[in-house]
DNA sequence: CGGACATTTGACAAGCTTCAAGAGAAGTGG
DNA sequence: CCACTTCTCTTGAAGCTTGTCAAATGTCCG
C-alpha cells in the first residue's frame, strides 16, 4: 500500500478507501459515510507542480487530499512566497475560500496528486445533514491552524539549523502516522527551494543548513528519501516533542 | 460607545450586545440568538497581562471576547516567545483546545478584557442543535487561520520595516470595521516587546524600525493611540492591500 | 523622591542574503 | 548513444540586515 505513488487513484467507493483502513483516522457511523459518498462529486488527478487553487481565485472547490503531497503558500507582489503548510493524505483542501470568498492563498501540488472533489455548495449540507461532519471539519480547521501557528514560531523565533531540523522532525512524524514510513524512510519530494520557503530562509543558506546537518549525522537524504538519523538529537536541537497520535477525522 | 474601555462590561442579555449594533457582525435569527444566551454560562473580566489559557492547558474553557485585546503566543523552552495573532472584540478564545485536548498556544489578556464564558461541552451542542452556529465557528476558525498565515507570510519574507508598517496597516483596519477608530486613530495598547514578539524581531531593532517609519512621517503612535499619517505609502511599502470588508458572525 | 519598567541610542558581532560560478543529475533530440 | 539543455545542488566570498550588549533617558506610580 503506497499511497504516494503517482498512480494511486481513489477508489471508487469511501467504503474501499486505503486512508480509512490505515487507522490513523476516525470511524465514521455506515449512514455518514454514505452521505460522505453522495456529496462526491468525483475525482481529480493533479501533476506535481500543477496549481490547484490560485492565490485570489473565486470558485475553488472542496477536496480531500487522497494520495500525494500538495502546500499551501502565499507570494508577495515581487514574487517572495512562503509556504504556510505541507497538505498529506487526509487533509482538506480548499475550506479558506468556501468561507472568505476568495483564496488568499495558492495550494499547488507538489507531487503527482489524487483528490475527491466536493460538490460545489455541499459545505453547508454537511453542516445541515450531518453535524457530526460539521464538527469534523471544524475540527480539520483548527488542527490545520495549530500547523500554521507552529510554522510561524519557527520562521519568528528558530534559528536556520533549528528551523530546519523542525520540518524534518515534523514532516517525518506526520508521514509515519499515516502509514508512509518505510524502513525509518520516507518519501520526501521537496526540493531545496521549498524547503527555504517553508522556512522564510534563502536557498543558499538551506543548503548550507542542510548539509551541515547531515555532516553531523542527523539525518540522511538521498534518492527523494529521508531518514532520521539521530532523533533525540534532531528533537533537542528543534525543541520539538511530539504529542501523542490522535485520529484524526477524514472526509 | 467605547469597547475598549476597562470598564466596558458585557450585557447581561445578548439582545443588548453592543458588538452586534456595530454593523460589523452578520445577524442571527432570534431563535439562534436565544440558544446562545442559554448556553452562556456568565461573563470574564481579566485584567491586563493576565493569562487567559496557559499553554498546555488542559481544561480551557470556550469564550468570546466582548471587549479589550488579547493575543494568542507560543514560547520555546529557552523563553523566546512568539505572538501568533491578535485578538480583538468579536473573537472566539479557545477553539483550538476544545479540539486537541490541550492547548498548544497561550491566550493573554493585552489590556482588561471582558469575556463571555460557554459552558463545558457546549461545542458539540452547538453543532447538534444549530447547525448554522457550526459553520459560523467553522467560519470563525477559518478566518483566524487567514490571519495566522498572513504574519507567517510577514515573519517569513518581509523585512523588518515591511513587518512594522504590516502590523500597523492591519491592526488599524480591524479595529476600524468594528468601530474603534475615533478621529483617525485606535487605541494601541501594544509595547515594543508586544510588536518585536508579533514580527519575530528583537526589542532593539523593533524600536529603530518604529523610529524610522515615524520620522518618514508615515505614522504617529502616542498617549497609547496609533494614527497612520500616510496610509497609502505604508500600504506599498507593506505590498498590503486590503479587501473589502465582510460581515463577520458572532457568537 | 525612588523604583520599576518602557523607550531610545550607539557600537559591535553574528547570521543570513546575495552574487557568482562550478558540479551533478535528468531529460531531449539528433 | 552522445551532445545539449535545463534544473538542482553545492561552495566560496562579500556585504548587509538584524541581533546582542550596554547604558542613558523618559515615564508612570506609590
Amino acid at each position: 500500500m503506497n499511497l504516494a505513488a503517482p498512480n494511486a487513484n481513489c477508489p471508487v467507493s469511501c467504503h474501499n478507501c486505503r486512508l480509512r483502513q490505515t487507522g490513523a483516522f476516525t470511524q465514521l457511523p455506515p449512514k455518514v459515510l454514505e452521505f460522505i459518498e453522495s456529496i462526491r462529486a468525483g475525482t481529480v488527478t493533479v501533476s506535481a507542480g500543477e496549481t490547484l487553487v490560485r492565490e485570489n481565485q473565486a470558485n475553488a472547490r472542496l477536496f480531500t487530499l487522497y494520495s500525494g503531497w500538495a502546500f499551501r503558500y502565499k507570494t508577495l507582489s515581487d514574487g517572495r512566497r512562503q509556504i504556510l503548510n505541507f497538505l498529506l493524505p487526509g487533509d482538506l483542501v480548499g475550506l479558506q475560500q468556501e468561507f472568505d470568498g476568495a483564496a488568499l492563498h495558492g495550494t499547488e501540488a507538489l507531487t503527482d496528486c489524487s483528490l475527491c472533489v466536493f460538490q460545489n455548495d455541499s459545505l453547508w449540507a454537511m453542516f445541515r445533514e450531518h453535524p457530526r461532519l460539521g464538527y469534523d471539519i471544524t475540527w480539520l480547521a483548527a488542527h490545520e491552524e495549530s500547523h500554521v501557528d507552529q510554522n510561524l514560531l519557527t520562521t519568528g523565533r528558530r534559528n536556520a539549523t533549528e528551523r530546519v531540523a523542525v520540518l524534518l522532525m515534523h514532516l517525518y512524524r506526520r508521514l509515519d502516522r499515516i502509514g508512509l514510513a518505510e524502513d525509518g524512510a520516507v518519501a520526501f519530494p521537496l526540493n531545496q527551494q521549498h524547503i527555504a520557503d517553508a522556512l522564510g530562509l534563502s536557498l543558499v543558506h538551506t543548503n548550507k543548513t542542510l548539509r551541515r546537518l547531515s555532516a553531523l549525522g542527523l539525518h540522511e537524504l538521498k534518492n527523494g528519501r529521508l531518514r532520521l538519523l539521530n532523533p533525540r538529537a534532531l528533537a533537542r536541537i528543534a525543541d520539538y516533542y511530539d504529542t501523542p497520535p490522535r485520529l484524526m477525522p477524514l472526509l
